[in-house]
DNA sequence: TGTACATCAGTGAACGCGCGTTCACTGATGTAC
DNA sequence: TGTACATCAGTGAACGCGCGTTCACTGATGTAC
């Protein structure tokens, strides 16, 4: 009895991630994640009782996913490559669909505590990895100038994704910005003291 | 019959600002601006006959002031120093309130084009006033060059509004992250070829 | 100076809608005897 | 092997609410004669 309720909770929220960045939040509910899922609103409410557990339940989902790919992601590579190798992957996963779902995600946990705990442990993972690369290139610096280091860097890249707003769709910067961003990247982490 | 009439829907705006910076998006209603306001409903729609419209016209008045604040800071400080300066007073501004704000306009700039076009007019003027500045201190870098690397700069300070997501609330950056901005971007003004 | 009239500014009830959530109820499934 | 029963999974109507917007109507204000 326990299979099929594991079974069906994960498919509403697959069916409310599918929702959520298809139509963005403000076009998210109740009703329509249901229909989605091909289920009564009551069986929603039997496994989410409220709307709040369904987002948390799959924001939580979704992060935890983006952290175990970036992980695995970065492993692959070697290490003197990992940090240049990492900054492409992450502008080349940012497509539209993500924008719009991050840019949710921040207005949500403006207003909800549980939201921005997990967003901001999902951050700290991020910096942790980019602080890891980091001191891969140049192990001579501290731990904690390589951690204040990785958080300009994921806060340059979290920014470039909302300087794309109203531009004409492109899936990521263009050559001549990437590299400069290449450039001031290497820099910080092999050239500044 | 004219200047009433420009004095009231200016009123409008400021009771809309209030709601949307207080409460956020999720809350503002045509419902809650009128009460705000002190007027009632069909009085709010004789002035902008849509809820698209009170947003749109609030978020034109808001990006304006805001350029202008920004221009008129810059003025006023020596050229050597205009750069740091404005980093500061970015940095200062970036309460919890503007930042609030800021993730709602992206959200809803991935919605509405017209909000999307005042929203990349808005940061088209930062990122070029930034490479003025950027110029100042090295005027041997082509425009486009630093155009672009005023865009990083950019990016930087809206990267660092979102990383402060479930932080307790700081006014901005600790003193030794803020060193560290400050010296990244000083090298990518003065020392990066 | 008075009057007719168009326009501006404003009211508040009403419509219809989608929403989150509740609830009484039903069938399916596993377990204990 | 059959039966009683607790629990799991699911239905769909209903409640009450706030919403954006419409509309018929009213008063205030300026203008033309």
């Amino acid at each position: 009895v326990r299979e099929k309720g594991r079974r069906r909770s994960d498919a509403i929220l697959d069916a409310a991630t599918t929702l959520l960045v298809d139509e963005g939040y403000a076009r998210l509910s109740m009703r329509r994640i249901a229909a989605r899922a091909g289920i009564a609103p009551g069986n929603l409410q039997y496994y989410y009782p409220t709307k709040q557990d369904v987002v948390r339940a799959l924001l939580d989902r979704w992060l935890a996913r983006a952290r175990a790919d970036a992980a695995a992601a970065g492993r692959e590579r070697p290490p003197e490559h990992r940090l240049l190798a990492s900054l492409d992957a992450v502008l080349a996963e940012a497509s539209d669909a993500n924008c719009r779902l991050f840019w949710d995600l921040w207005a949500l946990a403006a207003r909800d505590p549980i939201v921005a705990r997990a967003t901001r442990t999902f951050y700290d993972r991020y910096r942790d990895a980019v602080a890891d690369a980091l001191r891969t290139v140049r192990p001579t610096v501290g731990r904690a100038v390589a951690q204040r280091r990785a958080m300009l860097v994921v806060a340059l890249l979290e920014g470039l994704s909302v300087l794309r707003i109203g531009r004409p769709r492109t899936g990521m910067p263009d050559a001549a910005l990437r590299r400069e961003l290449r450039t001031l990247v290497l820099h910080l982490a092999k050239e500044i003291p």
